[in-house]
DNA sequence: GCAGCCAAAAAGTCAGACTTATTTGTCACG
DNA sequence: CGTGACAAATAAGTCTGACTTTTTGGCTGC
């Protein structure tokens, strides 16, 4: 998606990080570099390239005389976007959407707290203009424009809060919104009263009410994990 | 620390690694695998097993033709805990600490609160142990003997959260602690206040009161933001 | 001035030989 | 029997050199 084609040991990757993500050599399993490159018609260097990416992530471990060795789950960099990805293509992907929107809703409503006293102008505009656009598609099946001015929504309350780690959120949030749009259950139109809070949410930001965007922020995130609680119990 | 002697590209990642995070290559610089290679003295092989991992950081891109260029600082993966340590060894070191301290007031609050609802006998147990530690070490220049049970206080809360992404996040908290205790000026003894807040937490988990346990964490965090605030303003 | 082509540069790939660490098994000795 | 040391097997680790591919930038000619 980011970075399709990056040569022969991204293509390995592509095929071999959602393998291991998905449970499908237990931990413990143990993957020969010899065996791997042939399967994968690559040679040993491409290989190693590969092996060497799964090992920064913590999926792998790779010791002399034994192999390649999976890692317990626990051990897993599970911020690394490559992996929250890989994990929500996978078979687990509710479980994952759970993690993840829990984690959404203990940052999201600190980073909207801090987005009203650190935003800009310019940073207050575009939060109204995606809060305009998400009224102005909420009726009307227009779910994907929809989609696209919520993602963007919660990017900026991310970049505004002015801390990298936020921001840096802002890519798995976008995952969980449009994963739910994509795969799971979802009404033809999105709730009225979840709209209604982007926008105010956007109001108290510019008017500088911290405790009222965090407030605002909270119900949008409980809001989601209700859903959740509902779609996939 | 974790992995200390992984091989020779190991090796050079742990210099070109914090050299990167330290930025002293600026964003758009442009390294060719051939001369660091000669630089560190190794085959390209090996030189290019450890730019495949700084590129699965984002903390560079290799293009054809071009070179290794150094991405900009908004693109690294800024939660994988290599990276983290790598910073936090650099010289914005401060800044670091601000950014997770204010992650951690965002988590670790959130987290207790799951940790009063599903906290298992065994881990109230481990938590009542650990605040007790704190305790037992807290007057007696012990500062070091004290670290240790704090780092296994926060790591314990985060587990019982039973979400995985908080989970994770106990290798950050711990490295957050420590570097406040050896690098930053600390008393000589921690603030008592903070003590009893931890053992005041550890009661509430136990009693499943899950709206006390999230507000007296809420009160450690501030603490500790406050902390930052004093002593890094 | 522009289109298209050519050449250089740097990463990407491959194959093969060699090194090194670790495990496992064996055998002799207590 | 157990135990320790030694030897063999094994798989990752490393290096080298030749080759390919893509991209860029300049050059030519219209």
């Amino acid at each position: 998606m980011s970075t399709p084609g990056r040569g022969l040991h991204g293509h390995v990757l592509d095929t071999l990080g959602p393998e291991i993500t998905a449970g499908e050599y237990p931990p413990g399993s143990v993957l020969r570099t010899d065996e791997l490159a042939q399967r994968f018609d690559v040679s040993r260097s491409v290989m190693r390239e590969a092996v060497r990416v799964l090992e920064s992530m913590h999926l792998v471990q790779s010791r002399r005389r034994v192999g390649v060795t999976v890692r317990p789950t626990a051990e897993w960099n599970v911020y690394d976007p490559q992996v929250i990805r890989w994990r929500l293509a996978g078979k687990d992907r509710p479980r994952q959407l759970r993690s993840l929107t829990l984690l959404r809703s203990a940052i999201e409503p600190v980073a909207a707290g801090l987005a009203a006293r650190h935003a800009t102008a310019e940073q207050c505009a575009e939060l109204t203009e995606c809060a305009l656009g998400m009224v102005a598609n909420s009726r009307g099946h227009k779910l994907e424009e929809y989609l696209v001015h919520d993602m963007a929504f919660h990017r900026a309350i991310l970049d505004a809060s002015g801390n990298e780690m936020f921001a840096r959120l802002g890519d798995v949030v976008a995952e969980v919104l449009a994963g739910r749009t994509h795969h799971d259950v979802m009404f033809e139109d999105p709730d009225p009263a979840a709209v209604t809070l982007h926008v105010q949410v956007a109001e108290a930001v510019r008017a500088g009410d911290a405790v009222r965007a965090e407030e605002l922020t909270r119900e949008i995130t409980v809001g989601a994990l209700q859903e959740l609680d509902i779609l996939a119990p």
